[in-house]
Formats: C-alpha cells, sequence, structure tokens
RNA sequence: UAAGGAAGCUA
C-alpha cells in the first residue's frame, strides 16, 4: 500500500494522472492516504470533476479525511486557482470541526491569495492566534500575487515590528514584487534591511535581488550581485542575461553565456 | 523517507 501510494502521489504531483489511477484501480487495499493522494493529483492536474467524483467515492467506502486531507487538497487548490472548490473544502473544515491548525490557515490564505481573494486571506490571517514566519508570508505573498505592492509593505512593516523575524523567503516575496512593479527605491531598501537582519544570502535570495535590480534598470548593480554569489544557478544567469538583453546590451549578455558555459553551466 | 503550510529567472 505504502508503494503504490507513494507512485499515485508521484504521478499525480507530476502531471500524470493517468498511470497514477491505473494504479489507485488495481490496489485491492486502499487507506486515507491512498485516496489523498490521488484526489491530489487530480486537483493538481485541474481534473476537478474527477477528484470529486472521487471524493464522493471515499465517503461511500467510509474513509473519512483528516486534516493532512484538506490541507493537501486546499494547496492543491491554490495551485491549480481551483477557488469554488477551495471555498468548498474551508467550509466543509468549518463544519465537521477540525481544528483549524496553523498549517491549515496558512493553506487556506494561501490558497485564496492564489486566487485573487486577497481580502478573504486577510481575513482568516486576522483571525490567527498565532502567526509564525509562514503565515505572514503568505499573506505577504498574497499581496504580491494581486499586485497590492501597499498592503504588502504595511503588513511587512507591521511584522518588523512584532516579534518574528522575516526570513529569506519573506524576502523574495517582496524583491519580486519591487522588480515588478520597479519600485527601486523600494527595493533597495528591502535589500538593506536583508543585511542589516543578516539574513542569509542564498541562490534563491541572491537571485530574486539580481532580478529586482535588473528590472528596475540597475544592470551594474544586478551583475555585481551576480559576480559575488559563489553557487550560482542556471535561474540566476536567465535572469542576469534575459535583462542585460531587454536593455540593449545583447553582446554582453552574449559573452555572459559564453563564459557560463566554459564553466559547465547548462542552459535549459 | 507512503499524503502535511509561505519563496527566485523563463514560460
Amino acid at each position: 500500500v505504502n508503494v503504490c501510494t507513494a507512485l499515485i502521489d508521484m504521478y499525480g504531483k507530476g502531471g500524470s494522472t493517468v498511470p497514477a489511477r491505473q494504479i489507485f484501480d488495481r490496489m485491492a487495499h486502499k487507506n486515507v492516504v491512498t485516496w489523498t493522494a490521488m484526489v491530489a493529483g487530480y486537483i493538481h492536474c485541474g481534473e476537478l470533476d474527477r477528484g470529486l467524483e472521487l471524493v464522493h467515492r471515499m465517503l461511500e467506502d467510509n474513509v473519512s479525511p483528516n486534516e493532512i486531507t484538506i490541507l493537501s487538497w486546499v494547496i492543491e487548490c491554490g495551485f491549480a486557482g481551483a477557488l469554488e472548490l477551495g471555498k468548498l473544502l474551508h467550509a466543509y473544515a468549518l463544519k465537521n470541526r477540525f481544528e483549524v491548525s496553523p498549517l491549515l490557515a496558512t493553506a487556506l490564505l494561501d490558497m485564496y491569495g492564489k486566487c485573487g481573494e486577497v481580502r478573504i486571506a486577510r481575513a482568516i490571517f486576522d483571525g490567527m492566534g498565532r502567526r509564525d514566519v509562514a503565515a505572514w508570508t503568505a499573506m505577504i505573498s498574497g499581496y504580491a500575487h494581486s499586485n497590492c505592492l501597499l498592503e504588502a509593505f504595511k503588513l511587512f512593516i507591521h511584522l518588523l515590528s512584532s516579534n518574528i523575524e522575516p526570513n529569506s523567503i519573506t524576502m523574495v516575496n517582496l524583491l519580486v514584487l519591487c522588480g515588478e512593479a520597479g519600485a527601486l527605491h523600494l527595493g533597495k531598501w528591502v535589500h538593506g534591511i536583508m543585511m542589516k537582519l543578516g539574513i542569509e544570502l542564498d541562490v534563491v535570495l541572491a537571485t530574486a535581488l539580481v532580478d529586482m535590480y535588473a528590472k528596475c534598470g540597475e544592470i551594474d548593480q544586478a551583475y555585481q550581485i551576480f559576480v559575488g554569489t559563489r553557487h550560482k544557478d542556471i535561474s540566476m544567469l536567465n535572469a542576469l542575461m534575459g535583462s542585460l538583453a531587454m536593455h540593449g546590451r545583447g553582446k554582453q549578455a552574449w559573452e555572459l553565456f559564453h563564459e557560463m558555459k566554459k564553466q559547465k553551466m547548462t542552459p535549459n
């Protein structure tokens, strides 16, 4: 059962619901994890009707969803933009008096944020008793998804005055938002806060910095950060190369490309 | 280490 369930999970998350379902149908014994994984796969792929049909069969078989079940499905609703189903799951959790853990609450507010429902997301956020950095970051990310720059930064400032420390994921969300808005001053300010708080500069965060500076037209600054990062990866190169090209520095982009190929970096 | 919450370029 465990191995088959793991396979179903893998195929489902990989977008292959057909092989997942074949394994599912051939299993004599299924448990709640098996059902959870199969339905999650359908939601992940946007095959909501098949998912719902399976949920009905699951209930007929007297298999009850638990909190992880709902959590998994809510996450996939966010991924697939399945707002209505997400609302249904939210209602189900409330109706069955699930203790809405910080994990589930964060998944719910993230789902609403990804679906553009920032007000509902905020209501959940405000209703949370103990909010950790993931909850704050999910809320900021929700504002970022809806291009609510002001709200995102208001919340971030609120976060800075709390006892919770933002982490690199929080900062990445803010930097992406600054880049998309072309808000160079804000971006620099975020950069400064990062340094002040001593947040570790991993590849993802460094890429977000490069991207922010590049999108705001500060290519040289972006270049400096790129050069100064030891473990570069392909996304980081793409961010810089693309912006060099966008700013009419195609020759430099080309040179960078060949320099990186020499260093055994494989283009994607 | 069988399903569990928030992140980067490009699409």
